[in-house]
DNA sequence: GTATATTGGTGAGTATAACTCACTAAAAAT
DNA sequence: ATTTTTAGTGAGTTATACTCACCAATATAC
């Protein structure tokens, strides 16, 4: 009776256990990454069999898609709304990385699961979770987009490229805190990224129009002093 | 006698069976991946017996690193001679990010093991192809540090995130290629690249004190022609 | 030249985990 | 009440990383 094992077969709606076990899914693939949760433990938290799991999914890899796919929905929430209210083009860019790294900052075990198990394989390619992850990063590339329209960006910047060392720079160097070493600042580097991205590393100089026309009435203005004050005469 | 799997046993030196061994396993980890490599198939290709392997190398995973180890040392090769050769931050940055991307072009499939299968696992961090890494891209911000100091870039950048954006970015731009699908545009993409990096994509504005130096000049302009002229008297 | 030690190599075996399938029984439809 | 549908089972099968006791070829000692 009370012999571990002994237990209460519960039969749940396709749609219910399909629920529990993306729930479980995404618990086990967080605690222990993709490669080393078990099919079995998933079975086991639900109080199922294995070929339960299986009934619903074809592969262990299938269950792993689902899990990001429906993550990726909940972030989709509010990127609309929290846009809409932010004006300028570089506000808002900085606005999209500051909640790509929120994100990452929030979740760093889901990341890690798209980052290194899925956005990396064959099968993602062309998968659900690409197209959702496609929408996602569209955002970003709109917002550069209405910044070249406005004229606040230049024309001849080439905008996948901007995006991926936007998105693979935010990776690379979160890396270390996904894995669960060191903080990640998600201000700062918001900020930081922001400032490379929008004017670069080189040291500004005047742009030489500018330059010239403040040359220009620099000369006009002594000239006009020289004879505003008429004490001495210039020599040509 | 010529039956399939009668052979002769052939014993080579330590040496000369491990170098085999690592040549085998890169030819069958680039051409099915890690997952779908089988130990059992690198010894066949060298006629010998999966247990021969672990005689030689701890576990499949050993054996992965071992490989890419090899492979940076490869690299490492004339990086410091080609920079002797060039002059400037912006050029010598230029160079690196060309020598990388022309990397991730004659090696799709190594790249991708580094990227898939090593970098982003937990035993990468304190490993001998870490440390390699960490040279190789050291070459990145040392250059960015010089150009600091001769004035060229910006001293407030965080040289790190700068790194990982570059790399980052290469990485993320150019997984497509690595997995098989389209061109990878080496000069090109060199070129965008030190562009954003060095430029940032804002329009040109002028530094806030070439601007307050010209608003200076209206000032004085404007109170001139008011004295020169004085045709009439401002109200107070 | 024979005996001994060293070491390259073998192949049968173990362990684990993804996945399959014939079957059971509870619930829904008729 | 009977039939159909479907949630769930559990005992397989398969594949593959890894182990180990043993063999035999070569080098070394005498």
């Amino acid at each position: 009776m009370s012999r571990a094992g002994a237990r209460k077969i519960v039969r749940l709606g396709r749609e219910q256990r399909v629920a529990d076990i993306l729930q479980a899914a995404r618990d086990v693939f967080c605690e222990k990454g993709y490669e080393a949760a078990a099919v079995s433990e998933i079975a086991a938290r639900l109080d199922i069999v294995e070929g339960t799991i299986y009934k619903y999914f074809e592969s262990k890899r299938e269950l792993l898609l689902k899990v990001l796919e429906h993550w990726y929905e909940e972030l989709f929430g509010d990127y609309e709304r929290d846009l809409a209210g932010v004006a300028g083009a570089r506000q808002r860019l900085h606005l999209l990385v500051w909640r790509h790294l929120r994100s990452v900052h929030d979740y760093p075990l889901l990341c890690r699961l798209m980052f290194r198990e899925v956005r990396a394989e064959q099968d993602y390619h062309g998968s659900t979770v690409y197209a959702k992850n496609r929408r996602y990063t569209q955002f970003l590339v709109d917002v550069l987009k209405e910044g070249v329209e406005t004229g606040e960006f230049r024309a001849d910047i080439p905008l996948a490229l901007l995006r991926d060392m936007i998105y693979g720079g935010i990776e690379h160097h979160a890396w270390n805190f996904i894995c669960g070493r060191g903080e990640l600042d998600v201000d700062g580097l918001a900020e930081q990224i922001t400032l490379i991205v929008c004017n670069g590393i080189a040291v500004q100089r005047p742009a030489t129009d500018l330059g010239r026309e403040t040359q220009r009435l620099s000369q006009i203005v002594d000239r006009m002093e020289r004879k505003l004050s008429a004490r001495s005469k210039s020599t040509k």
